[in-house]
DNA sequence: TAATAAAATTAGGTAAGCCTAAAAATATTT
DNA sequence: AAATATTTTTAGGCTTACCTAATTTTATTA
């Protein structure tokens, strides 16, 4: 049986691999777990041990198929608990993201392939992420981020490119949610920000920084 | 904060509490999780000097008010997510439990009244035992076990005094569930067996022992 | 390339929650 | 009430997943 930390480590180093293009060093998961170095080099010793990632002494840890797996799993549970939060229970979706780091230690594939069958399969979850289907197969998102678009067209929000909380509390103030129809006006050539209209009202500017971390299609 | 494995005592002290009408003793809770006395004897240490129960070295413990609120928040939890797998997600209700005792370690109060909300406040769970509601008010059942009931009356299955597995895929195989029509044909002076029709088709007998499990109410 | 800085590892330690073996307390039987 | 049986506790250990301090390895800069 795999526990809950070992859990997390996978989920952990799937992220980073990626972030990082490669190999994951060990001071990276201490960074993102906020603890001390030397925990982490036992952990992912255990973790080779196991055969579920890779670990170079010195250099880093990559996953192995097997621990991929396993992490892509813990992914598909996080993204659909987040789900069935906004959309059955209605929470906002800047509510949900501890509460589903919590249910998606919750060991049963039932229990996640029946709640996919209830919320109709979805693609994507609250925060614009692909959700994993029950083989690990992850959608490319065809999103391109607002910043990337042009002025004169108009798109929707399908997700956010951050977990930080006070972007999408700053989003809600805005008005600004999923599946929020943005048009851009123009575009600030001083520090490109971009002047839109949400749901065809003016809205005002929008930092380069946060039109960065918005996830549109073509509307 | 408090642990899983902390709330499990609790949950069990509680339980346990009220069968053995007083005081527990610390060998029942060994029995109860399978494990050994002296686990037991330290993890009730901790708790009383958490004050969360009292503790009578050799005699056995005793739910303070503050562990008692606790126990009944877990027990609604365990018993709200029971009914959310059963009647959402339709899952048979004698699959239920093992998870439902993961998903009641979930600390969230939000989510539960959420869930509570979604359900539609229900009163009893899959298994017919009642849900403490918010204020830790646990509503007494009105049920009787049919094995109370009278030759010639007609019942409704509201519940299942026992968690045995066996018990519930015994009663789905016999298709009888929550909510069955019970009518009490007769009753055998030898074994006070009870013939019964289950939703007005002629069915058989039902031993006392099982007649003893079944929550029913007037129909 | 040698010196320094940064990152990672080794070594030894802690708390939680379980364990076994032995001792002590309580209950039961004669 | 003494002897025996049962239950509970004490004492000491183990594993998991973290810690700090010291050392080693790798990277950077003079």
């Amino acid at each position: 049986m795999i526990s809950t930390a070992e859990e997390n480590y996978l989920k952990a180093v799937f992220k980073l691999e990626t972030e990082l293009q490669g190999t994951v060093p060990t001071g990276a998961l201490a960074q993102s777990f906020n603890i001390q170095a030397p925990s982490v080099t036992d952990m992912v010793k255990k973790l080779a041990s196991k055969k579920l990632l890779r670990y170079e002494k010195s250099k880093g840890v990559r996953l192995t198929d097997k621990g991929r797996k396993i992490a892509v799993a813990i992914v598909r549970k996080h993204r659909i608990w987040e789900t069935f939060l906004v959309q059955t229970l209605e929470f906002r979706w800047d509510e949900v993201h501890a509460l589903a780091e919590q249910l998606e230690h919750v060991h049963s594939e039932e229990l996640i392939d029946r709640l996919d069958t209830f919320l109709g399969h979805p693609k994507i979850d609250p925060h614009g992420d692909p959700i994993p289907d029950k083989n690990g197969k992850i959608q490319a998102t065809r999103a391109i981020t607002l910043k990337m678009g042009e002025p004169g067209n108009t798109y929707k929000l399908i997700g956010i490119r951050e977990d930080s909380i006070e972007l999408l509390q700053f989003l809600n103030k805005l008005k600004i949610g999923l599946g929020s129809v943005l048009f851009i006006e123009d575009r600030e050539s001083f520090d490109q920000s971009l002047r839109v209209k949400v749901d065809n009202k003016a809205q005002g500017f929008l930092s380069a920084i946060v039109a960065n971390a918005l996830l549109v299609v073509d509307a």
